[in-house]
DNA sequence: CAGATGCCCTGGGCGC
DNA sequence: TGCGCCCAGGGCATCT
């Protein structure tokens, strides 16, 4: 999505600006918003874990989006019927129109002050995001400080793997990938694994993302995750435990388990994942 | 303090 | 066909 934005609305400026959900823009008042967005020019969109960062003008703002569990943005000609559950439209120079679409509301949008980022790189981050933790594919992420993260840590893995404020960017579905790329169990004691162990992690949460990205993410069967342009992502189908309950794994041809945990579901090969 | 739980919402799938 | 239940890519407040 952030490749998208960089590809399609860098440069444009903002024409018109319709907030109708209650709840999509919740940290500020809507209207703050929408004054903020009329008129400015959008830049090059940058990302941080989960969060999108669409800088304004010279960069000294920037938009701030959430997809969170049913979020799409879409970029359509202005006469296309709103699709249902539509909060907010964005009109742009080039005619065209970026509509956040979220059924489930539970997504959001909010205008935030960035720190300036240096000549020519991106803004720094805002203050609202700064309890996130390093992005997995940042440079600054390496095995070795992945390894002092872990040190005395108690949480099993995957809680940890998916607490934004450790890692920023994991969810559920690549939590489940990264953990069966690195053949180890979601429930190990975090702070239990070995030098090998730690190497394998920080590769398989690396792969894992960059080849869900490669191929444009994960559309699960309600299809709520599209492109800019409505498509779906392909990684659903290289998915090799997430959603294959019951089904071969893919390297030992056992059957890959569903556990719950924390309420949610969690996929792995108990063979392959001792 | 870390860790567990429940809630914010709508919609789809399934069993009955 | 319809109802009630369960489940879903996340994050946060509130308990212990």
């Amino acid at each position: 999505m952030r490749r998208g934005l960089a590809l399609e609305v860098a440069g444009r400026d903002v024409t018109s600006v319709a907030v109708t959900g209650a709840r999509t823009v919740r940290r500020q008042p809507a209207v703050a918003l929408v004054e903020r967005l009329r008129g400015a020019r959008l830049g090059e969109a940058g990302r941080i874990g989960k969060f999108l960062l669409v800088p304004l003008d010279d960069g000294a703002e920037t938009l701030v989006i959430h997809l969170r569990m049913s979020g799409q943005l879409l970029l359509t000609a202005p006469g296309w019927p709103l699709a249902k559950h539509t909060h907010a439209v964005l009109g742009l120079s080039d005619g065209r129109e970026l509509r956040f679409v979220d059924p489930r509301t539970f997504g959001e949008l909010f205008v935030a002050a960035a720190p300036p980022g240096g000549p020519g790189a991106p803004p720094g981050r805002p203050a609202a995001l700064a309890h996130l933790g390093p992005d997995p594919l940042s440079p600054g992420w390496s095995a070795a400080v992945l390894g002092r993260g872990l040190i005395g840590r108690t949480a099993r893995l995957k809680l940890l793997l998916m607490d934004q404020r450790f890692v920023a960017g994991i969810g559920n579905i690549y939590s489940d990938e990264a953990l069966f790329e690195a053949r180890l169990r979601f429930d190990r004691p975090a702070g239990s694994l070995s030098g090998d162990e730690i190497g394998r992690l920080h590769r398989a949460v690396r792969k894992t993302l960059r080849d869900a990205v490669t191929h444009r993410g994960s559309s699960l069967r309600d299809a709520q995750y599209v492109d800019l342009f409505g498509a779906p992502g392909d990684y659903q189908n290289r998915h090799r435990v997430y959603g294959r309950e019951g089904e071969p794994c893919t390297r030992c041809g056992g059957p890959v388990r569903r556990i719950s945990l924390g309420g949610r579901s969690t996929f792995l090969c108990e063979t392959c994942q001792p």
